[in-house]
DNA sequence: GAAATGGGTTACCTGAAAGTAAACTTCTTT
DNA sequence: AAAGAAGTTTACTTTCAGGTAACCCATTTC
């Protein structure tokens, strides 16, 4: 018996990276959008607070999911757009948005 | 703004049934294997306690992605197989492994 | 009759995720 | 100079998924 096939597994890589209370809706939205600032975005989700929203965006970064762009501009303006490497999910995270609404 | 938006997002809704420590392995056996009675999915799965095991699957009865099957034969003899429903995931589920294993 | 088997239950514990609330910073507007 | 905006941080609390360990039940085999 192999423990490592544990690891292995790339679905449970995927869905580690993707999982969390408010990522979905928050790639949906960049799926939708493309880029988006950090204030917009959260108007859009107004029943997240902003720490937890940031906290899910900093996770999404770490994971190489979204990219954070900062212009220092005044008031302060960040933005966030999907990753490279996450655009070749978009398939297969339609036919996940599909099915869910089907239910 | 409409929080309904929230309950919505069919991508939230896909993710929420499919998520959990161990139900990414649980769907990558059970798509290998078509049926599988629980004590063989637990060898397969020896990090999980049984209880773990078990909730998980019952989790996964409840929203309809796996079926239980019981023969009341000796000893008790209980398999689990993929609902019909979940079937058509597949591809999606096919191109997260994908893209899981590659980074 | 003792032990093993397969599926499941019970009771209890723990850590991480998410929530609440407030404050900070740097500049702009009034 | 006061107030507000955008992004972030700090500190503290609550919630709950998952973990551990032991036990139950019906039958079979040794």
């Amino acid at each position: 018996m192999n423990y490592t096939e544990f690891e292995q597994c790339g679905l449970k890589r995927s869905m580690e990276v993707l999982s969390g209370k408010w990522k979905p809706l928050i790639l949906h939205h960049l799926f939708h959008e493309k880029e988006i600032r950090f204030i917009e975005l959260w108007r859009k989700m107004p029943r997240v607070s902003k720490k937890v929203l940031l906290e899910q965006l900093q996770q999404m970064q770490e994971h190489r999911i979204v990219e954070r762009i900062e212009r220092n501009d005044f008031p302060p303006q960040v933005a966030y757009r999907l990753h490279p490497d996450t655009k070749s999910l978009g398939p297969a995270l339609q036919m996940l948005e599909a099915w869910g609404k089907s239910r």
